[in-house]
DNA sequence: AATTGAAGTTCCAATATTTGGAACACAATT
DNA sequence: AATTGTGTTCCAAATATTGGAACTTCAATT
């Protein structure tokens, strides 16, 4: 992957500590996670030269990482030479997901929301410049799995990922939203980080954040943020339904729920997880 | 260095050791990867210790590998220092799990399965000598999502493991095999390899696979193998349910159906029902 | 059938990374 | 204060990765 400033030889001048998201040296497991992540991002199997073309490696360099993720099953190779994330991943998956503990512990919460409301109700971590879903719940249950656990959305239009971002240290919050690259989804979408920045400013103040069609049109929501107590775990916590049958009146009155249950997440956590510090 | 041979990844069968299939080499992906595996493989966090003592590399080797394995948000690092798997992995298993086109051709006819049957019907396929499961069918929808989905099981003991063994060709079959490390989950489990390549041979000739509470107790089912023209897939479905409501009868008037609709996925995957070749 | 070009694969000396033993730091326990 | 258990850091030696170029395969075209 792209890594302009290597760690040449330039020990460490103290005074830039943390100054970009300045991606920290995983060696040769992260050049091979990237390759892994370009496959992934596609929507559809990619041929090798489609991955050379996105991955600024040399052919046979590439075809060695190829092989190797191949190899290990994190990547499947098609007759036709197309490469597709591999079912080894689904083994991985399977438990990052039930070993959780900020969803097991969310869970029941999840549930009472949901009772509540009668809308359906999304879990979601931030990781970088993404929020990824880790759970939902909802009326229909006929929902096939996966819908929409795992899937990653961007912070600066989802409920979730806005709620997320007013939880982090301002550093942090600043490194974030610097390393987005907005895209328009509707007209309300936030697309500048000024924008984003005033917004996450009101949520800190208010303590939920709105999605008001910013990602998908007639689609609302209200959220909260959740975090561990050493920030290992920042996320947020989320009501979502349709405009038509939500007004905007009925979608703050729910604030104050998500907010409660939020907390109650927190607390627990804080019971199972935190004092031991 | 010293032989790299694996540990915890994929069950050995600790009788030879380089006369195995001999795991291609991976490099340095290979063992973090390995390592990953270790923590996906124990049912709660481990601490740096308890992963130092499976993996076979010094401390100051295994200590980088984990770093960077944290790095890169594959394995998620506690206050407590203890380590799980990372939520990164729901991303990639997300998008293994929506373009799996197996399991996308299949879905159809899996819940026609469910419907003749009213029975749990499971998708897997084969991974080393395990089975993975793709994907569920059952009639209680308030499932939670990942319940069976990426769970590995061993092949020697489930009806989809078996039948998808006896879709491979005899080399990899016995190579297969012979890796397996046996363990008796009930009574009826087959824990030798000569009484499970017999009952290959069986489930060759009549195209359907049976676990008779060899898994679980209480628990039966009647499978049939699917696999790909290029056999990039191998794998089955299987009809699922307790004892107590199917007869072995009933059980066996649904090979039949279980065979059919195998039949219909591998046409619809323009696969030719044949000989092995 | 032969030709061509694009796509994929292999090779190996130069180079950068990983390795692994040992020392170091920290916290909990005696 | 000393001890033990646990996690982290360091760096010369050992090893794996790199990347340019040559080679093979496949499919389309003449």
């Amino acid at each position: 992957m792209d890594n302009p400033t290597d760690h040449g030889d330039e020990p460490r001048s103290g005074i830039d500590r943390k100054v970009e998201p300045a991606r920290a040296d995983t060696g040769t497991l992260g050049k091979a996670i990237a390759v892994l992540d370009i496959v992934a991002s596609a929507d559809e199997p990619m041929r090798f030269t489609d991955i050379l073309a996105l991955s600024d490696q040399p052919r046979g360099t590439l075809h060695r990482q190829l092989s190797n993720l191949v190899e290990e099953g994190l990547l499947s190779l098609g007759r036709d030479h197309s490469y597709s994330v591999g079912i080894r991943l689904l083994k991985f998956a399977a438990r990052a997901w039930a070993g959780n503990q900020f969803r097991v512990i969310a869970e029941p919460h999840l549930r009472k929301l949901h009772d509540l409301t009668g809308e359906t109700v999304h879990l979601g971590v931030l990781r970088g410049s993404e929020v990824i879903y880790l759970d939902k719940v909802e009326s229909r249950q006929a929902v096939r799995m996966y819908s929409q656990i795992g899937n990653a959305s961007p912070v600066y239009c989802t409920g979730v990922g806005k709620a997320g971002l007013s939880a982090l240290p301002d550093a942090e919050l600043h490194a974030v939203v610097a390393s987005i690259r907005f895209r328009r989804f509707t007209d309300s979408t936030l697309v500048t980080p000024d924008a984003l920045l005033r917004e996450i400013g009101e949520i800190r103040a208010s303590g939920n954040a709105y999605d008001r069609e910013e990602h998908e049109p007639g689609i609302r929501c209200v959220a909260a943020p959740i975090y561990s107590a050493d920030r290992s775990f920042v996320g947020g916590l989320s009501v979502t339904g349709p405009a038509y049958r939500i007004s905007t009146d009925l979608l703050e009155s729910w604030a104050v729920l998500v907010r409660n249950a939020a907390g109650a997440i927190m607390e627990d956590m804080g019971a199972r997880l935190g004092p031991r510090t």
